[in-house]
DNA sequence: GAGCACTGC
């Protein structure tokens, strides 16, 4: 018997004896049998790759295909590899998956793995998803965006009791599987559907409390001591295993490891990873931004008599699996971005994670044998300060993005959309605003001509703005690095060494005078194209510390970017429009109609203040190529805002108060009561027709009244604008049938 | 004169 057939049969071994084949035939009936079905069971339970399996062998395929989504395209990707395997196909024929930049399926596949995102595209291109039969919702319980997004379009225009599969030939069947966490509330929200639960094949892990965190140390105190005490005291005492700790981020993963690191010396025997004969610790830092190559070791067995010990971020929790791990060691925090609606910014903080966010953790202990988790915080602190379930990222995100394709999608009440677990109505207004703000929808809350196009781009909508009034000039080579290099991670490299750091930011500085300098956008933009012209790309990247990895996917990205952009510009309305200036101008001008949300004016000495009505005393960061150049300025607009030690604006860029002059106001005329009233309201024309005749009568009425005649009055230039717009496109297309 | 958790289209 070869190896890998020997392996393969071993496969299938594995996969009969999973818990879940005895409940095989009950599953393929119950999915055949409901709309709506809901599967629950531990990881290790086979529910991801041996259900899609056994509704392909039953032929379910036939009436359409098996799509299943995953939160991640790692997983999406080896799923799809294994399942494939099992089933004996070639990957990309009757097994395939999708993530972005990578399409492996083929005019063959039936079942098709994807990240939620993918499928999000698809029913944008096609919302009755006519190609498929069933779809299954992985992970749920993760309750990413997109997931959430994807169960209540399936529940309300997909299957909803209001609409039923209307224009499909055959019923779509929704599976919606989750952690035994909350699947009442998902039952419930899917109509008291079925739920159908499979056993999982985890061992026990027993979890115990410690007393150095309690209520009082809710704002993160100093808990990296703490944590390694308690590692320490798991490698002395406890048996063979190696361990996990979760912490919130680099420096204190970094002070936790030099702290292991000599504490480890004095108990331990000495230990030298190279020398495989001592006995010790092998101490692993692990985080997202962490080159590959490093991130590799993590995963090897670490040689024999030594105990590994990866001191890593959330990114364990979920998305990486790190096999042997016997003991958890919970600092109890996390980092997240949340929304702050009071001061209108995002905000990165450290806060306490939720009770199931604590039994996820715990949960990596006992993959391969029983294992022990040990927090570090009090019994007090776990009922005093933790929630039940992490708030899900719908509540805590912008939805820009999210409303614009809902609308696109004919979701016209965004308010009565069925959420399973509905945001703040100020976060949807929120959304509303800004997509008024960017043209994407008009005053009665219908998505623009100019919507349709922004919610093709995978971009914030304020970037797709920008891009798009470059397009329309003709100059969106401008606009597509750079929207390609603001959407990949910080390219520019900052070394821990101070020696080193002065050389990087000797670099930096030169590349952003050689850009022209005082313009930080216009720097992503030249070193977008000096890396791509270079004779050897990674080599300039090295020499200027500049990341690679970065830069490389701002490729992929452009790629994609322009190639949505063709396809858009063939379309007979795509606007036009003249410009003449110099080419400067021309670019911050694009700028300036995405990012007018995002402007600052000069207050006093090096303060700025934004005009968004906050207010917020903000500066530039240092690391900007305005920096100690403040005085020279009085309005810029900048890319993003960082909360530190003061309000920093990075990536930014001065303008002219006259370019932003026409567009500020709509930073304050528009009133979020009136856009609440448009969004509850249907898209019934009996109810349009109303809605416009009531609101006529409000803006001509009372306070409202200078507001409402500028705003007429600009909807008229608008239109003017527009109109102006199509005759030129259909001049031009006529001169080009005459050629 | 500074320090970014994790995803995804």
């Amino acid at each position: 018997m070869s190896k890998s057939s020997k392996c393969e049969s071993q496969r299938c071994d594995e996969a009969k004896s999973l818990p879940i084949s005895r409940h095989r035939d009950a599953l393929v009936r119950a999915v055949e049998d409901h709309v709506f079905l809901v599967v629950t069971g531990e990881t290790g339970s086979g529910k991801t790759t041996q259900l899609p399996q056994y509704l392909y062998r039953a032929g379910l395929w036939k009436a359409g295909n098996i799509g299943i989504t995953q939160p991640r395209r790692v997983a999406a990707i080896t799923v799809a590899q294994r399942v494939s395997h099992e089933m004996r196909f070639t990957l990309g024929k009757e097994v395939g998956y999708q993530v972005r930049f990578d399409d492996c399926t083929s005019e063959a596949t039936v079942v098709k793995y994807m990240t939620d995102g993918c499928l999000l595209r698809e029913i944008l291109a096609d919302p009755l998803l006519s190609k498929y039969s069933i779809v299954i919702l992985d992970e749920a319980h993760e309750r990413s965006l997109n997931t959430d997004i994807l169960l209540g379009l399936l529940k309300k225009t997909l299957c909803g009791v209001d609409k039923g599969s209307e224009g499909r030939s055959v019923p779509l069947h929704v599976v919606v599987m989750s952690a035994t966490l909350e699947t009442d509330k998902l039952s419930t929200f899917l109509g008291g559907c079925p739920v159908f639960t499979i056993p999982g094949r985890t061992f026990p892990v027993t979890s115990s409390f410690g007393s150095a965190i309690g209520p009082k140390d809710v704002n993160g105190s100093s808990y990296v001591n703490e944590v390694v005490r308690v590692a320490l005291n798991v490698h002395s005492g406890e048996l063979a295993g190696d361990i996990l700790v979760f912490l919130t981020g680099q420096s204190e993963i970094e002070k936790a490891c030099d702290l292991l690191y000599e504490k480890a010396e004095r108990i331990d025997y000495r230990y030298d990873v190279q020398d495989q004969t001592v006995e010790g610790l092998l101490i692993l830092p692990l985080y997202g931004s962490m080159p590959t190559d490093q991130q590799r070791q993590i995963f090897l067995a670490p040689p024999t008599g030594i105990r590994k010990c990866v001191v890593a971020t959330n990114i364990a929790a979920t998305s990486l699996t790190i096999d042997g791990i016997k003991y958890i060691v919970d600092s109890g925090f996390v980092k997240q971005l949340n929304h702050n609606s009071r001061v209108g910014m995002d905000i990165l903080e450290v806060v306490p994670i939720s009770k199931s966010e604590a039994q996820q953790r715990a949960g990596r202990a006992g993959r391969t044998s029983a294992g022990k988790c040990f927090r570090i915080y009090s019994n007090e602190f776990w009922e005093k300060c933790m929630l039940e379930y992490t708030v899900p990222e719908i509540q805590r995100t912008s939805l820009t993005a999210v409303v614009l394709t809902l609308k696109c999608l004919g979701v016209h009440d965004v308010i009565g959309f069925p959420y399973l677990d509905r945001p703040e109505e100020r976060l949807i207004l929120e959304a509303l605003k800004q997509l008024y703000q960017f043209d994407a929808i008009d005053r009665r809350g219908r998505v623009t001509r100019l919507g349709e196009l922004m919610v093709e781009f995978p971009l914030h909508p304020g970037l797709t703005r920008a891009l798009l009034k470059a397009a329309s000039f003709g100059c969106e080579d401008l606009l597509l690095p750079l929207a390609a290099m603001l959407s990949v991670e910080n390219i520019f490299i900052r070394p821990g060494h101070p020696e080193k750091q002065k050389e990087a930011d000797k670099k930096h500085r030169r590349l952003a005078a050689k850009a022209g300098g005082m313009n930080d956008f216009a720097t992503l933009l030249s070193v977008f194209q000096w890396c791509k012209d270079s004779d050897s790309p990674s080599a300039w990247c090295k020499e200027n510390w500049v990341h690679w990895r970065a830069l490389k996917s701002a490729f992929s990205i452009e790629t994609q970017l322009c190639e949505i952009l063709l396809r858009l510009k063939q379309k007979r309305d795509f606007p036009v429009e003249v410009f003449t200036g110099n080419k400067s101008e021309l670019f911050r001008r694009c700028l300036c109609t995405g990012y007018f949300t995002n402007v600052a004016r000069r207050s006093v000495g090096k303060t700025f203040s934004t005009m968004d009505g906050h207010g917020t005393a903000v500066h530039v960061h240092p690391s900007s190529s305005l920096f100690e150049h403040e005085a020279e300025l009085d309005w810029l607009i900048f890319h993003d805002m960082m909360v530190t030690s003061r309000v920093y604006l990075r990536t930014v860029c001065p303008i002219r108060y006259e370019w932003v002059k026409e567009l500020l106001p709509k930073l304050h005329q528009v009133d979020v009561y009136e856009l609440s009233n448009i969004a509850r309201e249907e898209v019934d024309e009996e109810e349009v027709a109303k809605s416009e005749s009531k609101e006529a009568k409000r803006l001509t009425e009372g306070s409202d009244k200078d507001v409402a005649s500028k705003l007429e009055k600009r909807n008229d230039e608008a239109s003017v604008c527009d109109a102006r717009a199509r005759y030129l496109q259909r001049k031009l297309e006529r001169q080009h049938k005459a050629l």
